[in-house]
DNA sequence: ACCTGAACACCGTTCAAGT
DNA sequence: ACCTGAACACCGTTCAAGT
């Protein structure tokens, strides 16, 4: 679909690819398609060069999808701070708007292919553990704020973060996301409750 | 697609194999190794054949695995039956074995194979969509059966399902699990609460 | 009925050779 | 520095031929 064949190229000039050009890429694949079709073959396809290319940028396959993970891992931790931003905001709208961010439909495919390499490569599991990490230590923060004691926080903390986990895999049937994505006010106002 | 000539015979006889040899099989390394092991010629390795054998009993890779989709389907009617007799039970305690079972380390690895497929093959999704939703709605039984009202139940039948979901994909990561999985009693109860 | 063996396409990987 | 082209291994698939 995404036939590239007017390669991208760095600002200054220069005839050849970069790894940028190349995870770029990657990242446009695996969001439209999914992580099987990022194959080293039919990116080559769609770059119009030969796998050597490919390998001259990186050594294997593994180092690509490093490089994917790395690069998440950077983009990851923007999103975050973006979000401390927003510490001003009483807790009940900061809860909000983290499950809004954690459930966002924006990057579905990506997460889901970090959590796959996460599975087998032991970089893209600690990146993965620490971008998790953070955002449940977010969603803790926002019900210590909110009056709640610390042992219950971390608890309900990490029941928010499996919910939007599970809605992450769920988002491919309509039905079941109905429940998890939606009604997120009336979950956050169950878990809230002090009394 | 669904071309699986099968030859059911006794323990004793017949020197040959049948499909459900290769299903079994295809189970035992999906379980220990996980998906991505589950290759034609590594299964025919297993088995002491050529790959021509794996191809008499189905047509093709996909006609493998959507036998070993259909297997699985059929063992979660079993499981499912095997709850509903768990019916004279209060509804706490019914939700309390429900989410344990939701959340077994069993087969983490096969029901993770059976969603990753059902992002692509519809047989398998309409497989899973099936039994995700006769779970669902015996979480919401429970709540129902309580005494909270049909909304709300629907509400928080679909979080704590969602939160099942997420749990077997956070497996592996011991912490992540810990607030999940653990603390199912205290989960039930802030479920449950209707005042 | 059940399998072998050889063939082919596809994709990951390597490397000498080109500009 | 960046890429081509040919080679090889691995795996999915087909099929004529064997028992």
């Amino acid at each position: 679909m995404t036939e590239v064949r007017e390669r991208k190229r760095g600002q200054g000039g220069g005839r050849g690819l970069s790894a940028d050009d190349w995870i770029e890429l990657g990242y446009a694949v695996l969001a439209e398609e999914g992580l099987n079709q990022v194959k080293i073959d039919s990116l080559c396809r769609r770059m119009g060069v030969t796998k050597g290319s490919f390998y001259w940028h990186f050594t294997d396959i593994a180092a690509y999808r490093q490089a994917l993970v790395e690069r998440w891992g950077e983009w990851s931790d923007e999103e975050h701070k973006k979000f401390e931003s927003l510490d001003g905001l009483p807790p009940r709208e900061r809860l909000l708007g983290l499950i809004a961010q954690l459930t966002s439909p924006r990057h579905w495919m990506i997460e889901r292919a970090m959590r796959e390499w996460a599975r087998t490569d032991p970089q893209a599991r600690a990146s993965i553990r620490r971008s998790d990490r953070r955002a449940r230590d977010a969603v803790r923060r926002c019900l210590v704020d909110h009056g709640l004691d610390e042992q219950t926080a971390s608890m309900r903390a990490a029941w928010i973060f499996a919910m939007g986990v599970g809605a992450l895999h769920l988002s491919d049937s309509e039905e079941d996301r109905a429940g998890a994505g939606r009604h997120s006010a009336e979950l956050v106002d169950l878990m809230l409750r002090t009394d």
